[in-house]
DNA sequence: CGCTCAGTTGAACCCGCTCAAGCTGCGTGG
DNA sequence: CCACGCAGCTTGAGCGGGTTCAACTGAGCG
């Protein structure tokens, strides 16, 4: 297991191994990079719609998300992010974002140089092949919401929301799948799905009015999980997490 | 210039040669690539979700597109794809397809092992990188439409798919951003766009009405360029096309 | 000629929005 | 300690954008 101790970069290395298995050399170079620590405050911008990226974002701790706002000032969330993620390839390596990046709650970042982020990447093919994979996976996640966004009501909206919340929240190490702190306000939860913040509250009160689960000064408990998998038509393939992942590529 | 008659992967080799400056040896080691060809009838699936995507697919002619499928039997185009995209980058490298890619007209692809695409983008680093930032634009195109589905309203989403449409059919050789043939039924407008066929009718017209566009037998003439992007709240950005970024790579 | 599929238009309906009011919890400062 | 303010949550009532259902039109095709 990768100590934290070791270094700021080791979140990374963490996700990244779990996608691929690295080798001491690969550790040692991701370990390497050239980095920037900082630490940005509850919703201050990390990166702005428009600017030139230079550097990409490693997200040490806290909750991040991508965000896109519209000619009239409706804000589209697009994914969110936690600890380990690479929160900015997206944009730096297109060198013009396309969307904003912003901290949900107070994060820790390391900024990293895109050119350093793409030696590394073509140096050691595991890691570049795993880094690859990521921003592939967040292109999955785009797709789901796009299918949520644009065929699914809003009571299924909320509910597929809250699964995938819970199992990225797993799966970084915060909390269960069924039990997890979520500081977002149902406004927040609106943006991320394109409903009013007052629509998801009476989504969430029909969700909670059949025992699916409860919330409680920012705690999520999935009281049923089968039973809001259900609801919100959730099926985890998309996440493409990696246990599977690992698991398909041993095979061949 | 590449002659499409040199070789049938000729329309990737034009592609990535848009996004990174390829040397003689990239232009060979792409050439060299192993694939099988194949024609694929209208509506006929390329991959199916769920299933093993074991190679990718390089579209050589038509127009293909990617959709999800809820649980009701709803159906959501995530984006469509022209000559030289890889159509299947995103299911083939993450091992298991989380949606679908399905012939829109008749296409001509040819199928490469993603061992060999792998071994090539990590062989040779241009090459790597232009299929790596490929992937990405096709995120952005998917974030941009969640925006769309999630925020705006009818007559704008509409408007802005016509832009965009435009601007890849030209950037892909086929017609230009105003005059171009769009072989698509308005039950697909609707289902890129999360809207019923019957109400992009409407939106249609209102946008005809105003002298904006005409649709005649499949071929759609943006008559007031300006005035369709500003009813579409349409700014080219999010598609990084190839002219903007190259010339962003030769600053540094 | 008759079939089918896509486009077109009207009318009624309903999901989710808007506006508005009241509530709750919490931090701040007197 | 309470008073105050503020942000987020809750609930109600009415509205409206987009859907649904249905009928008709027109083009392509065997």
């Amino acid at each position: 297991m990768i100590d934290e101790s070791i270094s700021p970069l080791a979140p990374m290395l963490r996700k990244l191994d779990e996608r691929r298995t690295l080798s001491a050399a690969d550790h040692e170079a991701v370990l390497a990079l050239p980095h920037r620590l900082e630490t940005i405050p509850a919703h201050r911008s990390v990166v702005r719609e428009g600017e030139v990226a230079t550097h990409s974002c490693l997200l040490r701790s806290g909750i991040a998300f991508r965000q896109k706002v519209t000619g009239d000032g409706k804000r589209q969330i697009c994914s969110i992010h936690l600890s380990g993620d690479m929160v900015d390839l997206q944009n730096s390596l297109l060198w013009v974002a396309d969307h904003s990046v912003v901290a949900l709650t107070p994060i820790k970042v390391a900024f990293i140089p895109r050119e350093a982020i793409l030696d590394l990447s073509f140096a050691h093919r595991s890691v570049g092949e795993a880094m690859w994979f990521d921003t592939l996976v967040d292109g999955s996640v785009f797709r789901e919401w796009l299918t949520s966004a644009g065929q699914r009501n809003a009571r299924t909206r909320v509910a597929h929301l809250l699964c995938e919340f819970g199992l990225r929240f797993e799966q970084a190490g915060l909390g269960t799948a069924s039990n997890y702190e979520l500081p977002m306000s149902q406004e927040f939860l609106g943006d991320c799905t394109g409903l009013t913040a007052v629509h998801v509250n009476r989504m969430l009160r029909s969700l909670k009015d059949e025992g699916l689960l409860t919330m409680t000064k920012g705690w999520v408990k999935i009281l049923d999980w089968a039973g809001l998998a259900k609801a919100g038509e959730f099926d985890r393939l998309y996440l493409h997490l990696p246990e599977n992942q690992k698991a398909a590529f041993r095979k061949p």
